[in-house]
DNA sequence: CGGATTTTTGACCAATGTCAAGACCGGTGG
DNA sequence: CCACCGGTCTTGACATTGGTCAAAAATCCG
């Protein structure tokens, strides 16, 4: 594990070890696969040979673009990721953040080119999957293949998730604490968040203003329900954040 | 085919047929699989096996139910499904809709239990395809799990597009045109369109109030763009109403 | 025909967006 | 070390879209 400074505090930061034959790396994507259901050896060692480490992309640069054809998906190792579309209008809307261990360009593999950018939000590191490789061992390893059903299917009802009529407060709320059981999954304090993205990203996100996003964040701050100090936030009433959150979050 | 009369017109209506070992239903949703992609006799005829035809549900009844155990999707042969969920505060939110050839309950892989009700909005039948028996058969058949990977990204892209923040009038203009172009597919006039759903089912999907709905309705009519009769829309101005859509559409 | 449901229409209201100005923060170079 | 600069963030005043409430009209269905 890694760690970074930010407005003079430690903040963790996730950085995968590389893993071995045995193990894979920590925030694998496919790591479940692997430990928890026993993928046979050879499955293992092909997995890693698909794989490819693509690294050190920095804050506001690409790992794929709209139109690129569609060739791989990619697993975040370390930082943050977030995909992004921008309309005839020149209207810029983000379609999701991806933390180390997730996996980005599922929504390609239907038009077969990248329907979205995904742009590094600070230095990132990633797995490149070949995707015909990919799907060819998914054929033969149950394991895997499953675990691509699930991960498309979840994306399914994470991109729903925002598309509900919800207020603004429910929206930042459901953000916090869908943001920190991520964290959390991933070994990380559940009552602490550091966040990769500005407040226009998160509005654009949430399909708010980024006026709404800083008044909504100042007003749940006054409630007592969380601290802000610029992109660092503490949960310090996380039920009453949740209980907010609950509408959109409820499942 | 059938045909149905509303407000004393004729209107297409897509009944699939039962198909034979070599055709498989015309409007099966791995109809293309079986034909454009050649896949072998066995496959085929295990594909069949696999599939079970339920039929007859009524207008509110409902194939599947929020909490029930993931086994099996569906697609639709005949008639229009509705997805929708309840949330915590009685809010209804429609996740979808579903025409003849399409999936229902993709979703549901991953939470391993509907996450949604799926509801007949007329006389519904349905192919109900066990999910355990048709991911053993896509690990055999690349063609299906091909075709099952597609699908499953595509509706990724699907509930993203409503996510934006988008008017009501581009809402319902890409509404009506992706509707016509699903009827298009499917072998059905450009320019005229039944709806199966109430309005208030239109409003919950686009997340506005049903008064919105017959608002902007309204207003395309007395500009002409459509023109509607009840739950009948012609669509005398497509490239008007496209227009209009073209910032959600636009991929 | 008659009650229930859906749809339309109108009047009003509130949440959120827009615009504009200023504060803050981090980095750079003198 | 300090001054400046660019970007991000915050705050305030105001405008607007779409929601809510209520009632009337149309439609459905027995």
């Amino acid at each position: 594990m890694g760690y970074a400074t930010t407005h003079g505090r430690i903040v963790p930061n996730p950085i995968a070890d590389d893993g071995d034959d045995q193990t894979f790396c920590t925030t694998c994507a496919f790591g479940s696969v692997c430990t928890a259901r026993g993928v046979d050896k050879i499955a293992l060692r092909d997995l890693h040979c698909l794989v490819e480490h693509v690294g050190n992309y920095r804050s506001g640069e690409a790992i794929f673009r709209t139109g690129e054809r569609f060739s791989a998906i990619y697993a975040v190792r370390q930082g943050t990721v977030k995909t992004r579309l921008v309309d005839i209008e020149g209207r810029e809307l983000v379609l999701g953040f991806y933390l180390p261990g997730e996996l980005v360009g599922l929504n390609a593999i239907h038009p077969e080119s990248y329907p979205c950018d995904a742009i590094a939000l600070d230095t990132v590191e990633v797995c490149r999957f070949s995707f015909p490789a990919l799907s060819t061992l998914a054929a033969r390893v149950p394991g895997i293949q499953q675990e691509l059903f699930r991960r498309l299917s979840k994306d399914i009802g994470n991109a729903a998730l925002l598309a509900g009529d919800y207020s603004a407060d429910e929206r930042l709320a459901a953000f916090l604490v869908s943001l920190g059981r991520r964290y959390v999954e991933r070994g990380f304090p559940a009552d602490f968040l550091h966040l990769a993205m500005s407040r226009g990203d998160i509005a654009n996100y949430l399909r708010l203003a980024a006026e709404t996003v800083s008044r909504v964040l100042r007003r749940f701050q006054d409630h007592g329900l969380i601290r802000v100090d610029g992109r660092d936030v503490s949960v310090t009433r996380p039920a009453e954040l949740f209980a907010l959150a609950k509408p959109i979050l409820q499942r």
